[in-house]
DNA sequence: CAATGCTGTTCAGCATTGCCGACCAACTTC
DNA sequence: GAAGTTGGTCGGCAATGCTGAACAGCATTG
């Protein structure tokens, strides 16, 4: 395969730099930061400025993402079949359920959430569209890394951290956890990312029968658990909803 | 000012045909559409793949846009002030009002929606964020066509098309809604976008009294407007939720 | 069943392109 | 006011990436 084109990579690589802090970055540290000449850094800046993916302040001069970049984001969940496909199930299992349902997919070596239902009722909630879980602790994570190799790779990789003292680090223990999953076809999450939270999910197959995606609910452990157990009820309903929705994306159901 | 980057210019192009058509873009079909010859566009694709910034159909071979763009859009979210300073009065306005909340800002030739907070009630709803709505029928527009001088040049400019038999097309006559809107200090959309939706908008100024957005509540003609007049009621709570971001942002009241 | 149009992809040669690093001007901070 | 910053610019060199043609895999077509 033939090399990739330079000023590309380092324009995304910038973009990327200004994602990941969460203050504005000076023209001189995003150079530093990146090993590029001043200028170099410029030229790349002051492109994306034009094209809208980055803004610059005006009084400080410091450079941050720019309103374009949401614009994409938001044509790309138009385009994205399994999201669109999945719409209407996601609420009929926040409805059915009672909690906040996520519909996440794999990108790279974590779990990138795509669709999310509020839960309802009128508690105040972020829409987390567009943010990213771990793939160890989450639910949504290990079904992906159970049924996707790619994503079992990615997981076995990465450096599992520890979010809470349930979360499970060793690789052994977390393979035994994949292999749970697999076997009895969805997984849970016992406050092993967020204290208080449990989630559980189940995975979306399309047409080939490959997973490409994974469906899931979160909510207080109080009431997602019961005796240290996922409630069968709420499991029996996310793996419903999974089923619908890989069958609406053409997978046979048999 | 030295000329932009080439290959970025075009990567950014072929960024946006993609988001354009509703379907997959062939090679071909991006090389043609762009003018650049195809190893050309093929090497932009290539690195933009590797990136995440598009993603290619295994079977068919087309191109759409890549996940890594949602998760940029995010994080553009994140770092956004006017954003963040405004989730919480645009929560208490839909809550008082009963309607959808919209925040938006100007972003090429349009109003782009930065935050939505769904109407309270258990309806079917599909989040905004990231959508651009038009600048010269919407309140929000309005809005932002009558106190940003960039955005008035942009409105006059633009083609207004008329969506309704109620949107106001014709040159002065739109300037003299812009001017009314100045005079009181909000606008309204009386069914000029959408036919039996109306809305109502407020200017968001920051510290240095600048307009950077806007916040309005979009609903149904009937809830909405009494008499074929917005009810006071709501035009009031707008306001006050505008003064109130305003005032976050560091705009004296005054 | 082969011919013919597609598709996406690769490659080598050439000159355009954009990278580099020094330089400049405007602000802070000693 | 000097010595740091900062962001921004510019000329010259060569690495870079663009071009256009040729390739391989697939469908549809004759």
């Amino acid at each position: 395969m033939p090399g990739p084109i330079q000023s590309l990579t380092r324009a995304a690589a910038v973009l990327r730099l200004l994602a990941g802090g969460e203050r504005r970055l000076g023209l001189s540290e995003v150079a530093a930061s990146l090993g590029l000449a001043k200028g170099t850094a410029h030229g790349i800046l002051r492109t994306l400025q034009q094209e809208g993916f980055v803004e610059q302040d005006t009084v400080s001069g410091k450079y941050q993402l720019g309103a374009e970049l949401l614009r994409l984001g938001n044509s790309y969940l138009d385009v994205h079949e399994l999201r669109a496909r999945a719409l209407v199930w996601a609420d009929d299992l926040a409805r059915a359920s009672g909690e906040s349902v996520y519909i996440g997919v794999l990108h790279h070596k974590g779990v990138l959430i795509v669709h999310h239902v509020f839960r309802p009722d009128d508690s105040r909630q972020v829409l987390e569209v567009g943010a990213m879980h771990p793939l160890h602790s989450t639910a949504l994570g290990k079904v992906l890394s159970a049924f996707d190799p790619v994503a079992h790779n990615e997981a076995m990789d990465v450096e599992r951290t520890a979010f809470t003292h349930r979360t499970v680090v060793e690789a052994d223990a977390f393979e035994k956890v994949l292999e749970d999953t697999r076997s009895r076809g969805w997984a849970s999450d016992m406050e092993e990312t967020w204290e208080g939270l449990a989630s559980v999910a189940a995975p979306i197959h399309d047409r080939r029968r490959m997973p490409v995606g994974a469906v899931g609910l979160t909510g207080a452990v109080e009431r997602v658990c019961e005796e240290g157990e996922v409630r069968s009820r709420l499991v029996a309903s996310v793996r419903d909803a999974a089923r619908s929705i890989s069958r609406d994306l053409g997978s046979s159901p048999f």
